[in-house]
DNA sequence: CAAAGCCCTGCAATCGATTACAACATCTAG
DNA sequence: CTAGATGTTGTAATCGATTGCAGGGCTTTG
């Protein structure tokens, strides 16, 4: 039972052909005679035949697959995005391979080097904090490997970056309290040193000042993306004497734990604070109250870098330094209101 | 500036000696002479050599990588196991390809032979739902290559698996429900003909029979286990003239989408009705009320998948239907409560 | 001092596919 | 009828690493 694997040379013997010819009618099937065609696809059905992907991926010098390597992967922020890189991979032959970039103390940078050379033939980074840099100059293997950022991208790398606008995402958060009748507005940023985070509070501080609010520096909470943020600032805004009405939160997760918090200290959203995140993740629509949240296209994200990546790999070189931005829209539900009066 | 990818040629003439030594050099250190090390050293570091996977798999007949055939990878419950995978796979020098099975309409098939042959050693299967036999059937490569189930796993698979106790994290929800004093408990359940549903669903039935409480049949809604289906049932809770008091879950994004649908509607959780759930994602110690839960080892879960599997690789043959079950634990929160006296 | 054993090294075969090239058959046009 | 074009096929080189085998040098032992 436990037979050998068969190969292509089986099918050629069974076929009653070459092997040029099995392989040709495998992958340019125009380019073999009907007869012979025939015999091979027989062949292949009786042997069991699965193409070699190594022997394949050593002669054409290309792996068919891309890397992602991912800060987090149980954020499903980030795992929408690898759905979208695989739907646009999958599709075109090519495999992906994941890591968590938060695995090695070192950074990612064992697990770059274990997925180097001819395993993939480029990767998606999702991680703004890795120093892509070093990671080329790690060797010339790597160097030569194409990259797309997406999502968070280093602020000096040339690598191609699909990201969303987020400073125009935190100019519509702002806008919307705004209208709503809120002047007090405060912001619970991302972690330090993010990308995000630093375009968001810019965002921030440009859409109050456009609209000629005055920006209270006490009211630009530090923060990170996770929930755990999220409630350690509800602690700081119950603490404060002169409470802003309405918080604009960096993301989703953070929002959660911002008024979960709240209600377990007895403040109820959006009566006591509104509250605005930022990404719109699946569960938002679904919280208690429902989250009135900046919408960022995570599939489309996915699948415009894959796209980026896959152009690259096939020699469409997109000039350097290409860095298209998608838009991000408004989602108004229940965890904005306007501010009662004082 | 783009030069060529060095190879272990040209390590070998920069280190002076021959490819058969460098290549033992870097993988048994050990059995070549101090001197012949630190030249291949010396020289990898120079021309910045990685190893060509392509040409080891290929030689070796061994990729060194798994692949992860997930139902849903935007699922946060699946995500974390992939990550729990990749924290066994990569320190022992595997890369993990992960597939999502829902893509194709024919199933995860062309996925599953894009993986195949010598491009993964093995697969860890997230769905239940994939027809395993039929998969392993399908080709000579493919029914070679070791395979365990995670999580879910078809009922009639010959291959090793990794679960929790359904059955028993049902019995415990049901418990804690009847410890607070509840004798009117229902149950969503998950999607038809899912093993984690059956399980689930007569775990329930025990529990309650064993606790000498009637099984209302009406009580038991199906649905599945995914945000909407929780909503869904939170109509269908609205219109029974006779209300179970207590209802228990089979996930918790379920679970959110039945919270949040009752408190648009002016009913509150656990005033009204207490909810318990399954799985224990992150999100659900922050959601309004904290979701009282039964706990699901996830990232265990998925690093047993992966040792088991690569024994399996490297030829540590468990015996065939080997079948370890984690526990699941209680955790509970704020969305149960003993019923309101009628 | 010779035989046996050990350590280290290099030669060359090998993994399984793809593909340049050449050979051959068949067809077309002059 | 023949030169040339076209279409189909097979031969064999190739990708880059690993590893069985054999040989050379050195040490140990009788």
């Amino acid at each position: 039972m436990a037979t050998e694997v068969p190969t292509i040379q089986d099918v050629a013997r069974v076929a009653g052909v070459s092997t040029a010819t099995v392989s040709r009618a495998l992958s340019n099937p125009e380019r073999v005679s009907d007869s012979a065609r025939r015999k091979v696809l027989e062949a292949v059905e009786k042997t069991g035949y699965v193409v070699n992907e190594a022997a394949r991926n050593l002669r054409q010098q290309r792996a068919n697959a891309i890397g992602v390597i991912a800060p987090d992967l149980s954020n499903p922020f980030f795992s929408s995005i690898i759905a979208g890189i695989e739907q646009i991979a999958g599709p075109n032959g090519f495999g992906v391979l994941v890591t968590e970039s938060s695995m090695t103390g070192q950074g990612a940078f064992d697990h770059a080097s274990l997925l180097a050379s001819a395993r993939v033939d480029g990767f998606v980074v999702l991680d703004g904090q890795m120093d892509l840099s070093r990671l080329r100059n790690r060797s010339k293997g790597l160097s030569q490997v194409p990259v797309v950022s997406a999502c968070e991208y280093p602020e000096d790398s040339p690598a191609p970056s699909v990201t969303v606008d987020n400073a125009g995402g935190a100019e519509k958060a702002v806008r919307h309290l705004v209208d709503l009748g809120h002047t007090k507005i405060g912001h619970i940023t991302g972690p330090r040193g993010n990308i995000l985070t630093t375009t968001r509070l810019e965002g921030f501080r440009a859409a109050l000042q456009s609209m000629g609010l005055p920006v209270h520096e006490d009211f630009i909470l530090p923060g990170d993306f996770n929930l755990e943020a999220g409630k350690l600032a509800a602690e700081i805004w119950r603490t404060m004497e002169d409470r802003p009405t309405a918080m604009f939160c960096a993301s989703d997760q953070q929002a959660f734990g911002f008024i979960s918090q709240l209600s377990r200290q007895g403040f109820s959203v959006p009566e006591d604070v509104s509250v605005i995140g930022f990404d719109d993740i699946e569960v938002s629509g679904f919280f208690v109250p429902a989250l009135t949240t900046i919408s960022q296209p995570r599939l489309e994200l996915g699948r415009m870098a894959a796209r980026m990546l896959l152009d690259r790999i096939n020699g469409q070189s997109h000039r350097e330094g290409l860095h298209p931005q998608l838009d991000v829209t408004l989602v108004v539900r229940d965890s904005t209101a306007a501010p009662v009066a004082a």
